[in-house]
DNA sequence: CAGAATCCTTTTGGATACTG
DNA sequence: CAGTATCCAAAAGGATTCTG
């Protein structure tokens, strides 16, 4: 049995939140080749506020997935590198990557196909149109 | 190269919002065994909403991850099913579910060391407490 | 059973201004 | 540079009620 996280009780539910947050996805593939300061990780990933990127670094950091070092230079300096336990989430998170950038296409023509569907049908979802999977038409009580 | 999930206009970002929803990943790994009807996922997943479910089952069905099959019996019966775009997300995504299950517990001890950490210092993020991470404090202005 | 509709609370997140 | 603080708009999400 490969576990629980179907039982909201269980934690591993707040583990899949936090991985399930897409900033987190991207901040673990930035960091999994080097390690940046704020502002280089706010640049690379583009479309981030400072205000969330910082809660997303400090959740993963109480999470133990980051470290965050403080250099008490002027200008200040702040760097983020992935811990152990946040390099061992790479590999999953790069399939998961990986599989977003290689099946996009299909996604979007999906996507398409349907929006571009409600136009003769009443938008439903296809295989009722035939009327063929209407079965049984019994149902017990 | 691995591509640009960082760059804010690839629909890549697209795709990570919906495998980022925590409700998908759930609904796939359920249909990865069997399909399911409505109330049997909704009693699986346990936590998500009537509401919650549709809008993740009618995003996914959008994106081409699951099929939709209305049986025009009384009393109604749908059942959902994954299309082979969704089926090949499952082996990531199963990635995923294995690590939170793997590593829950360190994510836990994590937490847990961090929150208790605020007693004797001021809550910062360690490293700096023995102010041996003040580097050069020089900068070059 | 499988939702749709409505209402309402909570959370998220962006813009802006300010600080050490 | 690396945030913090504040305000505010938008969206997510839950509870309830209703329907075919």
């Amino acid at each position: 049995m490969r576990g629980d996280s179907f039982d909201p009780d269980c934690p591993t539910r707040l583990v899949l939140d936090r991985i399930g947050d897409k900033w987190s996805v991207l901040v673990v593939l930035a960091l999994s080749e080097r390690d940046h300061r704020f502002t280089e990780l706010r640049d690379r990933i583009g479309g981030v506020t400072a205000k969330v990127l910082t809660q997303t670094l400090r959740a993963m950091a109480r999470d133990g997935l980051l470290t965050r070092q403080v250099f008490a230079e002027v200008p200040p300096r702040v760097e983020y590198s992935l811990t152990p336990l946040g390099h061992s989430l790479v590999a999953p998170i790069m399939m998961i990557s990986d599989w977003a950038e290689e099946h996009v296409s299909a996604v979007m023509e999906a996507r398409d196909r349907h929006d571009g569907d409600g136009r003769d049908g009443h938008g439903q979802d296809g295989r009722t149109r035939d009327g063929r999977a209407t079965a049984a038409a019994a149902g017990r009580g």
